[in-house]
DNA sequence: CGCTTACTTGAACCTTGTCAAGTCATGTGG
DNA sequence: CCACATGACTTGACAAGGTTCAAGTAAGCG
């Protein structure tokens, strides 16, 4: 039935060999759908680092996942003041457009080097017919980027300079701890320029340039050469003005991830004193 | 088969009754689902003026709906410090928050007296099953919160303080016009404080004060005694930089309000000169 | 080696925040 | 009805955080 008559063609190949984490659109799809979402998506597609992946205003209502490699998404005021609104990694969904008549008013571009993948919509409305579960799922993916904003918003709208730098900073360690546990080192690669970094906190780069240096001199952080390196991972989290068990949490999640319980209610906070990663409260980063 | 032998209880009738409108959550639920989703809902909450709706941290897993009324939803730093997020209209789903482990970080609270209704997670896994146009629904309606978010952050990340003020007073306004298209006038009621404005915006509630005496000397917006009094569109479009016809768009969409084409791309820009809710392109608001 | 892009620093400036005081509108109890 | 309390709004003077402008250095790349 599925793929009814054809050879295994190059996208069903494309999907069975996927990339992107467990947590991505159709990483729990059964063959049937896996099948049925490959029969229409669009081949996959690489995109090099500084390209666009879809520009602000692309009317396509292809849902566009990203299946390795780093990129950001965007805004643009019509005077270029550009607004980074978060850096996804692989797995996440870039865009889920239903409204016919308007367009992502975002783009997306690639850090690094980058393999996209594109599904109709009406695709994916019959996957989720076959399949209820991958429309929860999809909401609850988008919850999250929404929930992620949420945090980004209130770092932007309500902290200083110092405080938005090192929480953007924390996060996007955070995550990159969640997802490579294996590396112990409180060091990572990250392929960014202060200005990406002054565009997602809404400073000038210039400020942030003093601002990690102060970072540095106060041996809290240090960024150079594209390397993130945290020297004192509690002062961060208190300039940050976060709890990285809290980060942590909603960094890993998925709706499966973790039996009830765990850090619920306002409680949360009391232990936030665990280095980030170290030995000590490590099992919050096995 | 649905409600089996039982009287159409209190929950069912508050279902059959709902006053939300036809973008939420439940709209366009079968009466199979409707039964369903009655049976498991708890009881409708009247919240008044000022109370909290739910709260930071709330561990709750209900998904949480607003049905009447204004509200707002908000995060809170450590110190106290509040950053508003969105001004959530009835219909709207406050709260979604599949992950277990964790809580949804923001609260919401009511500006004027609400009504809200929630539903356990688990009836809504069972109700998407049963109706599978549901999951995509949800994954609609959050999708539309997120983009609100997007430019909300590009708003306070990239604007100046007149121009964030500006910004909030028209995509208060415009969605305002789209909710009640009857309201030919340029004015409408607004049940927020400067705090509120302020909060939403990034700014102090001092600052916000100053830039609406401006606004208003200048002959752009009123706001006073709880009423927004829009006085030059065109010149409100302006300083907020936005095109008014882009917000309507996103403001009114549901993804089967429009057909195909209508300001697709990048050249939507082009008119936007027209008055707002005027005589002149009426066709939009209508 | 020379070009380009990113990073860095200093000084002047300006937008916004802070502090302090005062006004207005509203509601309450005597 | 008035005295008083309260919360929201308003204004001014001043301070500070962040931007702008300008110049210079370092790193990456052909």
């Amino acid at each position: 039935m599925p793929n009814a008559g054809r050879l295994p063609g190059r996208a069903l190949l494309e999907c069975l060999n996927c990339p992107s984490p467990s947590e991505a659109l159709c990483a729990r799809a059964t063959p049937d759908t896996l099948h049925l979402l490959a029969r229409y998506k669009s081949p996959n597609r690489e995109v090099k680092a500084g390209e666009d992946i879809f520009v602000p205003g692309d009317p396509s209502r292809m849902i566009c996942s990203l299946l390795s490699g780093w990129a950001f998404r965007y805004t643009l005021l019509e005077d270029g003041r550009r607004q980074i609104l978060d850096f996804p990694l692989a797995g996440a969904v870039l865009r889920f457009h239903p409204s016919r008549g308007s367009s992502t008013t975002f783009g997306a571009q690639a850090l690094t080097d980058c393999v996209v993948c594109a599904i109709p919509y009406a695709a994916l409305i019959e996957a989720s017919r076959q399949q209820p579960a991958i429309g929860l799922h999809l909401a609850t993916l988008i919850s999250q980027d929404f929930s992620l904003a949420v945090d980004h918003l209130t770092s932007v709208g309500r902290q200083s300079a110092r405080e938005r730098v090192a929480h953007l900073l924390l996060r996007l360690f955070v995550r990159y701890r969640v997802q490579w546990p294996d590396f112990r080192l409180e060091e990572m690669h990250l392929p960014l320029t202060h200005e990406h970094i002054a565009d997602a906190t809404g400073l000038t780069f210039i400020h942030v340039c003093r601002v990690l240096r102060s970072l540095r001199t106060d041996g809290i952080v240090e960024f150079r050469y594209h390397r993130l390196r945290i020297l004192d991972p509690d002062k961060l989290a208190d300039v940050a003005e976060v709890d990285p068990q809290l980060l942590l949490r909603r960094a890993a999640p998925g709706p499966f991830s973790r039996p009830d319980g765990i850090g619920g209610g306002l409680t949360a906070r009391a232990n936030s004193r665990g280095t980030i990663g170290g030995q000590d409260h490590q099992s919050a980063w096995a």
